[in-house]
DNA sequence: GATTATATTTAACATGGATTAGCTTTTTCG
DNA sequence: CGAAAAAGCTAATCCATGTTAAATATAATC
C-alpha cells in the first residue's frame, strides 16, 4: 500500500543515485520529517496511512476559520494553502504558505481556539486526522520528536519572515521568499531541477510580504530582467540560484535541513 | 523555599481578592504556565527550583549566539532580553522580547544549531538548566503539556508580529506592541495597574517593528499627545487602554490567556 | 559631581512603495 | 468555443517612512 500511495509523489527523478530514487517513493510528509528524524518502517507506514482518507477541496476554500475549535488535525496532501489573518479594514496578512506534507494545525487541540484562518490557494487534497489518532501517533517517541521538530522549524520560518518583512526591501524580500519555497519544495521532492510549481498570484505574494500587487509586479519584472528567475503560468524557474541567494541575503540554515547524501542538492553539479 | 524565592516577585498587589494575592507568590514562570495548565504543588516546586542557580548578566550581553549548540536551556528570571537576527549590512531585526518566565531556547537541543542570537537588554538574571534536568521535567506529562503550550503561544506571537509589521502603519504597530507587552507583563504579575516597566530604547522598538528610531520618536510623541500613553524613564503608563486597543487593532486572543477569576483584569473596575 | 557615553528630540530633505485607474492577457466556466 | 472573471501590466501621483545631521537631555562611570 505504501508503494501505491507513494506513486502519487513521483517527482524529481533527476538524481541517478539509488538513494534519490528511494526518497521519491516517500510521501512529502515522510520526506520532510526524515530531514532530521530517523524513522523506521513502522513509523513511515503509520504516516503514509494518514493519506488514505484525504478529501478534495477546491481552490480558495476555507479549511479552518478564526475562532474554530476543530477536533481533528488537517494535513496537506496535495496543493497549496495559506495561513492568514484579516484586519478590521479588510487587509489580509498571510503568515505561512502550506505545501504538501505540512500540518495546518498540529497545535489546535492544546491551544483551544484558532487565532487565524487557513484557506486553500489551489485545488487541494487535505487529510482529516481525528484527535485520537494523532494522540496515538505521538505515543511513539520517534514520531513525537519528529512532530516537535517540525513545529520548531515552522517557528524558525516565522522568525525569518519577520526579518524579511521588517528589514529587507521588496526586491530582497521577494527573492528571499522564492529561495525559501524552492528549498522547501526541493526537500519534499517537488522541484524538478531548479524549477517548481509556484501557484501564487502577485496579490498573494504581496499579502505575504506586506506589499501591494502593483509593487510585486514591478519587482518580479526586475527579477526577470536581471535574469535571476523566470515565472509564468505558475511555474517558477531559478535561472541563477547563487546570484538570487546573494541578492536576497538567503541562508537556508533556519530551515534546519541537514546536508546528507540522500538530500537533493540545491544546485545541480553536472556529472562530468 | 518556594515562598522565599517568590518574595522576589511580589508585584501587583492591587487586587484585594485572596486569589490575586496567591498568584503574586508564584514565580513568573509558574504564573505564566498556569495561564492554561493546571499544575499541582509538585509541578510548581519543580519549576520554582529552577530559579535556584540563576546567574546575573549585565545589560547588552550575549546569552547565545547564532551557530551555538548549547547543551542547556536558558530561562529569564529577571530583566529583559531580545531574540534577534543580524543582516549582512548590519541591520538588526528583533523577533521577540523575552521577559521573566520566558525560556530563551526551549527548542535548541532538538533543532541543533541556533539560527539567531539572544542578548540581554537590561541587567538580568538568567537560569541555566542542563539538558538532562529539562528532560526530567518533561517526563511529567503536566509539565510537558505546559511547555508545549508555551511554545505554541510563542508561535502565535510570531504570527501576530508578522501582521503587525506587514500590514499596520507605524502608529498602529507601536500601539499594538505596547498592548501586547502590557498584557504579558500583567499576566506574570509585573504590571501595577496600567503601568509597567518598559526598558526599551526607541531604537530597540524600531528594530522590533522594522522602523527607524527617528520615526519611532515621532510616533511616540503622537501617542503621548493623543493621551493614549505616557512613557518616560523606562516606565510606561497606558492612559486609555480601550482607546489604545481600538487605535491599534489589538485583540489579545492570540496570547491564549483565558479570562479566569484569578487573572488580573486589564482594566481596573473600581470597587464602588 | 564632573565627565562621558547613550538616548531623545528636531528639522530638512529624499525615496520606496502605496494609491488609483485603465488597459491587456490569461484563466475559468457555462 | 465564447463570455466573463481574474490576473497581470503600466503610468501618474502621493505620502509614510527613511536619511542625515545636529542639538539637547538623560544615564552611566569614575
Amino acid at each position: 500500500m505504501a508503494a501505491g500511495l507513494a506513486m502519487l509523489y513521483l517527482g524529481d527523478m533527476a538524481g541517478t543515485q539509488q538513494q534519490l530514487a528511494d526518497r521519491a517513493l516517500d510521501t512529502p510528509l515522510v520526506a520532510k520529517l526524515q530531514t532530521r528524524a530517523r524513522l523506521n518502517d513502522e513509523d513511515r507506514d503509520s504516516l503514509n496511512a494518514l493519506y488514505a482518507d484525504a478529501r478534495e477541496i477546491g481552490a480558495r476554500r476555507s479549511i479552518i476559520r478564526e475562532g474554530d475549535r476543530p477536533d481533528h488535525v488537517h494535513l496537506m496532501v496535495e496543493g497549496w494553502a495559506a495561513r492568514y489573518k484579516l484586519l478590521p479594514d479588510g487587509a489580509r496578512q498571510i503568515t505561512a504558505f502550506l505545501i504538501p506534507g505540512d500540518f495546518c494545525d498540529l497545535h489546535v487541540t492544546i491551544l483551544g481556539e484558532m487565532d487565524h484562518g487557513i484557506s486553500t490557494l489551489t485545488r487541494s487534497r487535505v487529510a482529516f486526522i481525528p484527535r485520537g489518532r494523532m494522540e496515538a501517533l505521538t505515543e511513539r517517541p520517534s514520531l513525537a520528536k519528529a512532530f516537535w521538530w517540525s513545529t520548531l522549524v515552522d517557528e524558525a520560518v516565522l522568525r525569518s519572515w519577520i526579518v524579511n518583512i521588517g528589514r529587507r526591501d521588496a526586491f530582497e524580500a521577494i527573492g528571499h521568499l522564492i529561495c525559501e519555497l524552492y528549498v522547501r519544495m526541493k526537500n519534499i521532492g517537488l522541484a524538478d531541477g531548479q524549477r517548481f510549481d509556484l501557484p501564487l498570484t502577485q496579490e498573494e505574494i504581496g499579502d505575504a510580504l506586506g506589499l501591494t500587487s502593483v509593487h510585486v509586479n514591478r519587482v518580479l519584472q526586475r527579477l526577470r530582467s536581471e535574469d535571476l528567475i523566470s515565472f509564468r503560468q505558475g511555474l517558477l524557474t531559478i535561472r541563477d540560484y547563487r546570484a538570487l541567494e546573494t541578492a536576497s541575503g538567503f541562508n537556508p540554515n533556519y530551515l534546519h535541513i541537514e546536508r546528507r547524501v540522500d538530500r537533493p542538492a540545491l544546485i545541480e553539479t553536472p556529472a562530468t
